[in-house]
DNA sequence: CTAGGTGCAAAGAGTTTGCAGTGGC
DNA sequence: GCCACTGCAAACTCTTTGCACCTAG
């Protein structure tokens, strides 16, 4: 579990990226979160700890992990984003119209039929991302 | 082809909505669009027609038919939203991760995915949105 | 005729950037 | 010690909103 961020650690090292305080926390915060957080949501729970970063390193911390393949960026259906580490494995979002509830279940079906989908286009795929949008048990009364 | 305006015209009319010459000519874009637009080429396609609505109306207009289910909006890989009319019919979406081109596939295997998963948690699916990301034939090199 | 729609301009939310100072390697 | 990283505040982009005027039904 908190392992996560250290092999992402590791990583990010041998790419000769530095590790800062701000950066490992960064790391970690996204590595014990039980989901995807925002980065406000970062920036929160980072303030509660020592390295304390500014909202603009979480951005730009943020940016350079993904760029890196490290994080992924999550556009559900708000206006911000949300990230998480990639390491926690393959996995798609169910999201709840109503009390916007969001449970995270297993690609694998989708990423088997993606990778026939990208053949017939000649498009080597890298990701697949399912966004399922419905109403939760609860919510469907 | 053109019928599409019509035809999601006729069914926000029966909702009570009225129908100006803005709404009309959003409609009207959106319909003859080859894919899915952003709120900005719809109000500069838009300033070339009479009605020319502001850029402030071509988002209330979008927020309308988004509420009563006649657009969809996407989130895909940037920072503003996508939309297309959802009477074009049930597609994903392939994303080239270098040019940046998107390709519109056949959702249905995706569709059979997702009710199936939705079932296991007692969701109800109202839409399964599929983002491929990968490298086009192009890119690959 | 009148409730609802529109344009304009200003405000908001989220994210990025310039710059001077700081700290990892 | 050098150069990448950081904090701060200002800038930027996309989207929403308040208000006075306008128009579809």
């Amino acid at each position: 579990m908190e392992d996560m961020a250290a092999s992402s650690e590791r990583r990010l090292r041998q790419a000769g990226i530095r590790m800062t305080a701000q950066r490992k926390l960064v790391l970690d915060i996204l590595a014990r979160a039980s989901s995807h957080l925002n980065a406000s949501e970062i920036y929160e729970r980072g303030q509660r700890q020592d390295a304390r970063p500014s909202l603009a390193t979480v951005y730009r911390t943020l940016n350079l992990f993904k760029n890196r393949g490290v994080v992924r960026e999550l556009h559900l259906n708000e206006k911000h984003h949300h990230y998480e580490l990639r390491s926690k494995g393959d996995h798609s979002h169910l999201v709840c119209r109503k009390c916007g509830r969001v449970i995270e279940v297993d690609s694998a079906p989708f990423v088997a039929a993606a990778t026939a989908t990208g053949e017939a286009y000649g498009f080597e795929i890298a990701s697949a991302h399912v966004e399922l949008a419905g109403y939760c048990a609860d919510c469907r009364q």
